[in-house]
RNA sequence: GCCGGCGUAGCUCAAUGGUAGAGCAACCGCCUUGUAAGUGGUAGGUUAUGGGUUCGAUUCCCAUCGUCGGCUCCA
């Protein structure tokens, strides 16, 4: 099994459970159609523009782009001009016509081109692409005609553009990008469109992209109060608010509860050491440009830790191990620091400060597998506790500069796919896309809008045990090197947090919420029975409000809604006689009155159930 | 870091060379309410920060900081 999965690696066939969306998607008519709306849309810029430079005009995921270089930078009123004229070309169904010519021809005909120019020689040379990609291939060079326009292109594309629907075209936006994604080439301005086929597809994914908007976590933190940043505390480090405190306690405590029960040790360790553990460890290296400058304490360098691992390993590492003792799993939300660049940032989803749920898994070969079916599992398992139930997996093997021996990587690729395949797990080959210290998963999961986030990672580390020199004594006597997994479920506790609020557009699971039941008196009169309920279900351990304001009951509600309270308890006179409450749903689910004792055995159900 | 946009009250936004305004929130009243906004009033701003142009700058220019859309990278 393992001889023939190592096969199918090497070769790259990507057989099996194995997903090949991208394939389908790129020979589809969806694809032609945004790749030509490209050139159309290029078309158009070069009405403008006559002077303009076209880079490279590809279709992605949803739509596609064009990169030019332009005298002057695009404003929004331009991308509705340049929309308007791309419906009119359109209009004039016109056919793409397709071309094979020689290098010569083709430098000919792209003579004031530079960036065509660079493309055909890359052809000629037969080592890149038509979008500058590496190849081994020394692919024609073929031009498509559109009207106008002229684009070296190697297709395929519609056959007239009357087959694109000139009502489910959009232009969206412009922004910066380099040419080639090198920050030491040209700055270009890219035009980012999307384009369906159909009118109604077009708005059913405007409206994904307004829901997306109106889900964002920055937005959703600052209406539920959860999180903020601060110019004076600095970029890229994050405030938790009580209200994302309590949520992210409730992750915590049942990660850690989790944790304890399958095995795992939990450590604590420090936020920083001596500049010679990081030597040990190569972060020096290879990882210095992500590291902070060090502190100087009493002639010595300190560092801030970008990573857990060197302190996992020195736990490992202060005793002597026996084979009887492995696997040990060590787990930590350890709190990192990396440096990353200003313009990266993103809300809690790219920070300079968090804390990874952190875990190492020491084990002996001959459990490696079992070990990585365990930790694949246990990460579905959790991910799935907080609603997330499709997942998408990418395999990443061994790239050409590595440290391990042949079979230690062939043996750990092995493993990590037949869990994958064991487990149905669609998946993806990253063919050579591992680190040089050893093979990888990393799960996404898809959120309720149906995009892909990535949150889980399960790496080999053959690199680590050998620089600190990790052994364990053997049946034999011997000492023997422990394999090492490091690993990260839900990534980042910041991360994870800004995934969770969008997927659930704040209105969190009641185990969750950080706010469960808000009490809302009807009068002044009820004022006291509602704290007189509110105590008692304090006590039986949920987060309870009283809106004792003299706001009407309808506007009680109304905040109530808007700060997603998941139960709204109304008391009037009819439930203070009886000892009831009216029981109003967030979803607006009105199931009216019940006794305390009843709301309290359903809520405390929904929590076990974590619904 | 780079390209482009933005930064006005706690929040959402007006005002555009002539010394800043609304709604919501807050606070003080009145109302005592039955499933998403009852009502009156009060207070709240060195218009991100620093420089420049100008008789005069929130408005124009420069720099810095922050932020947004991307590039690159990644938990």
């Amino acid at each position: 099994m393992q001889r023939a999965l190592s096969k199918n690696l090497t070769n790259n066939r990507h057989g099996g459970r194995m997903s090949n969306k991208k394939e389908d998607y790129k020979s589809s008519q969806l694809y032609r159609i945004r790749h030509s709306t490209a050139h159309v849309m290029a078309e158009a810029v070069l009405e403008m523009f006559p002077d303009g430079q076209v880079a490279i005009g590809p279709a992605i995921d949803d739509g596609f782009y064009y990169d030019f270089d332009l005298p002057r930078s695009l404003t929004p009123d331009d991308l509705e001009t340049i929309e308007n004229r791309m419906k009119e070309l359109i209009k004039a169904k016109s056919d793409f016509v397709c071309e094979e010519v020689s290098a010569e021809d083709a430098k000919d005909l792209f003579k004031d081109q530079v960036y065509k120019l660079e493309l055909i020689e890359g052809l000629e040379s037969g080592n890149l692409d038509d979008d500058g990609n590496p190849t081994d291939e020394k692919a024609p060079i073929t031009i498509y005609r559109s009207g106008k326009f002229v684009d070296l292109c190697r297709g395929p594309h519609v056959e007239n553009t009357s087959q694109i629907n000139g009502q489910a075209i959009k232009l969206l936006n412009v922004a910066g990008a380099y040419w080639r994604g090198d920050e030491h080439r040209p700055m270009l301005q890219r035009i980012y469109g999307t384009a369906w086929e159909s009118k109604d597809e077009l708005k059913d994914h405007l409206w994904k992209l307004e829901e997306a908007r109106k889900r964002d976590h920055r937005k959703v933190g600052k209406e539920l109060d959860l999180f903020s940043s601060n110019d004076e505390v600095g970029q890229g480090l994050i405030l938790w608010h009580p209200n994302g405190g309590m949520i992210r306690h409730q992750i915590e405590r049942y990660w850690d509860d989790q944790h304890i029960a399958n095995g795992y040790d939990l450590i604590y360790t420090p936020h920083m050491g001596k500049a010679s553990l990081w030597e040990t460890s190569g972060h020096l290296g290879f990882y210095k440009e992500n590291m902070y400058s060090p502190i100087q304490i009493e002639d010595q360098e300190y560092y801030i830790k970008p990573m857990n691992c060197p302190f996992h390993l020195h736990v490992y590492k202060s005793q002597l191990r026996s084979y009887r003792d492995l696997p040990l799993r060590f787990a930590e939300k350890g709190t990192v620091y990396r440096y990353e660049r200003s313009g990266v940032l993103h809300g809690l989803m790219r920070v300079r400060g968090f804390t990874q749920d952190d875990a190492h898994h020491f084990c002996r070969p001959d459990q490696m597998p079992d070990e990585i079916d365990f930790t694949l599992n246990f990460s579905i398992d959790m991910l799935r506790a907080f609603g997330f139930n499709e997942f998408q997996a990418y395999l990443s093997t061994k790239p050409e500069k590595s440290v391990g021996d042949e079979k230690m990587w062939r043996d750990a690729e092995a493993a990590l796919e037949d869990t994958l395949i064991r487990m149905g797990i669609p998946y993806e080959v990253d063919a050579g896309g591992g680190a040089f210290y050893g093979p990888k998963i990393d799960l996404k999961i898809k959120d309720a809008l149906g995009r892909e986030w990535q949150l889980s990672t399960i790496q080999f580390d053959f690199n680590l045990p050998e620089r600190f020199d990790l052994s364990y004594i053997g049946e034999d006597g011997k000492e023997h090197r422990p394999y090492m997994v490091h690993r990260a479920l839900l990534g980042s506790m910041e991360r994870f947090f800004g995934v969770l609020i969008e997927h659930y557009a704040g209105a969190f699971p009641v185990w969750l919420s950080p706010k469960q039941v808000m009490l809302i008196p009807i009068a002044d009169r009820h004022n006291s029975y509602a704290h007189e309920v509110a105590a008692k279900l304090k006590k039986a351990g949920l987060r309870v409000s009283v809106d004792d304001s003299s706001d009407r009951m309808n506007a009680k509600i109304r905040n109530a809604q808007k700060q997603k309270y998941p139960y709204m308890l109304v008391i009037g006179d009819r439930e203070m006689e009886e000892g009831q409450v009216a029981l109003r749903r967030r979803s607006g689910e009105n199931p009216g009155a019940m006794s305390v004792d009843a709301f309290l055995a359903l809520a405390l159900d929904e929590i076990a159930q974590k619904i």
